[in-house]
RNA sequence: CGGGGCGUAGCUCAGCUUGGUUAGAGUGCCUGGUUUGGGACCAGGAGGCCGAAGGUUCGAAUCCUUUCGCCCCGACCA
């Protein structure tokens, strides 16, 4: 059968990006939903993703004071309470557990051994932290702790999407704890940094960081940081959040120490975190038309070599120049890592190969068939080129260059992305451009539209959460940088005095 | 929780309005052969008590009732 379609994913992101999505997600191979309701099964490509986010963020946690623990995936339920806002903040998205053992009944397990106290799987940790953190500071001498958790959490959200929105999902948490509200602000916005960096140069995700406004804040918190992308639909999505959190978690959990002066005192906390959401955010901001494209500084295969046997007599000389070339490759590195290279020896006809590894976005697909070993030369495409751009090299060149290569790509990708933003963010001065920009022509069907607007706010949070349920538009965060933050000014919405702008959005 | 839609082969779905042998297609899978530098082709084969329970009927994937689950749009969501 002739292949009819010129791209390996339909629709197309500009036909149906919500279906695109769903589409790169099965193509790739990253993830399928289970017979679990709301969650997802991570299979090794996505999985491997994930090694490669966690294995790095690790490292940059480390290098920045913290180590890691782990604490119980359950909560008494009191813990939760012990908070108002953070319990109101989780409430709704509880999954409780409320007895320990089952009994057979008519043929069917039913739950006994009710409990006395229901635990929460945990939704996050801070509570159940925050109870360790009381037993383990006694005086100012043992802060600062800071701790850093992997681990699994869970939310019952409404309506969950493979892995932007699942009710159980991967991530980090950090937990710190200080002595002083400055202490504990530089380890929020220090935290706040390692995200920027990390999206920026390991993801290739440019983000604008800022702080949330009231009404986005995490529950509890007393101000939340984010780093804010934009992907191809040029909706907004919070890729990393960092919280300082004042002195509300160690007043709820007996935080407390004696300070230098002799006196009681309560610690000031911090926490922040990413997670496998990030996966999402990657998919969304990189993918084309022919599924994922994965920057290759945290690509779990960089490079995949495919053999190409027409007889059956060459394959041996085939695959061990394939072997050959592996071998070369691993012993070259990029990013301080040795290169993560893979032959793909499946027996598999024709280019389905090929198509397999577009689709699961792998930064280089190098081909090697019996004309390159008489030549000594190799096929090497790159993702982020048009899927028919071979250039033939000779082998020894192509491990030569291959560091630089992923390197460029790498860069590629975020130029792309950041191209992409600079052109979907505009200024604005009023409210007639605020609605113009964020109005979709088609309602019924709204088609990509919009993007990121940046425009003084002086509102209230009573006006802001009006503003979003009449027009779907949020505040995304009020930006660090003094330039896209700029001189106070008048509201475009409310006509009011403005401090200064923020960045408004539609958001995931 | 409101509005809409859907449960039939691993996956995507047709068949249902108008009940009638052994329930279909494409794709995927297995076997053999021809192929192989971009999604190949031919032949053969395996795979489904039609989401579940009850009812109507000589006869139910199809009609009726109940129930469970999923998807989409809202509401909700650090």
């Amino acid at each position: 059968m002739a292949k009819q379609q010129q791209n390996a994913i339909s629709p197309a992101r500009d036909k149906n990006f919500p279906e695109w999505y769903q589409q790169v997600v099965r193509a790739s191979d990253m993830a399928e939903n289970s017979e679990v309701r709301g969650c997802m099964v991570i299979k090794p490509w996505g999985y491997g993703l994930w090694e490669q986010i966690q294995a790095q963020l690790d490292v940059m946690f480390k290098e920045t004071g913290h180590k890691n623990a782990y604490f119980p995936l359950l909560i008494p339920v009191s813990y939760l309470e012990k908070e108002a806002t953070h319990v109101e903040g989780f409430a709704t998205e509880c999954a409780v557990v409320t007895h320990h053992r089952l009994e057979l009944q008519d043929g069917k397990m039913v739950p006994a051994g009710k409990l006395s106290e229901p635990y929460v799987i945990r939704p996050t940790s801070e509570t159940i932290i925050g109870a360790a953190f009381a037993r383990w500071v006694q005086s100012y001498r043992d802060l600062p702790l800071l701790i850093n958790q992997w681990a699994n959490v869970m939310r019952w959200e409404m309506r969950p999407r493979l892995f932007l929105r699942t009710a159980e999902f991967l991530w980090q948490e950090g937990h710190t704890a200080h002595e002083t509200p400055e202490q504990a602000m530089e380890e929020t916005c220090k935290m706040h940094g390692v995200y920027e960096e990390f999206l920026r140069e390991h993801l290739a995700i440019p983000v604008i960081p800022g702080e949330k406004t009231e009404g986005e804040r995490f529950p509890g918190a007393l101000n939340t940081f984010t780093v804010e992308a934009m992907v191809q639909d040029r909706k907004a999505i919070q890729a990393g959040t960092s919280h300082f959190l004042g002195q509300n978690f160690s007043k709820a959990a007996g935080i407390d120490f004696e300070g230098r002066e002799g006196k009681r005192e309560f610690a000031w906390t911090t926490s922040w975190g990413v997670s496998t959401r990030l996966i999402g955010t990657l998919i969304m901001a990189h993918g084309d038309d022919d599924g994922l494209i994965i920057p290759p500084r945290v690509a779990p295969t960089q490079v995949v070599i495919l053999p190409i046997i027409p007889k059956e007599e060459v394959r041996e000389e085939v695959l061990a120049a394939c072997h050959q070339l592996e071998e070369k490759l691993r012993a070259e590195s990029a990013w301080n890592a040795p290169l993560r290279v893979e032959v793909d020896e499946r027996d598999l006809g024709g280019g389905v190969k090929n198509w397999e590894w577009i689709k699961k976005g792998v930064p280089v697909r190098i081909e090697i068939g019996p004309r390159d070993l008489e030549k000594g030369s190799v096929a090497v495409t790159r993702r982020d080129g048009g899927h028919r751009d071979k250039s033939f090299i000779a082998s020894d060149e192509a491990v030569a260059q291959m560091a630089e290569t992923l390197l460029s790509i790498q860069s590629n990708l975020l130029e792309r992305a950041l191209a992409f933003r600079e052109e979907h963010t505009k200024e604005l001065q009023s409210a007639e451009e605020f609605y113009a920009f964020f109005t979709p022509q088609n309602s019924g069907q709204p088609e990509i539209h919009g993007g990121f607007a940046l425009g003084h706010w002086g509102g209230t949070a009573e006006e802001e959460e009006a503003l979003q349920k009449e027009s779907k538009v949020t505040i995304r965060c009020i930006p660090s940088d003094p330039e896209l933050r700029g001189e106070s000014g008048v509201c475009v919405i409310t006509g009011k005095p403005a401090e200064g702008r923020v960045v408004f959005a539609k958001a995931y």
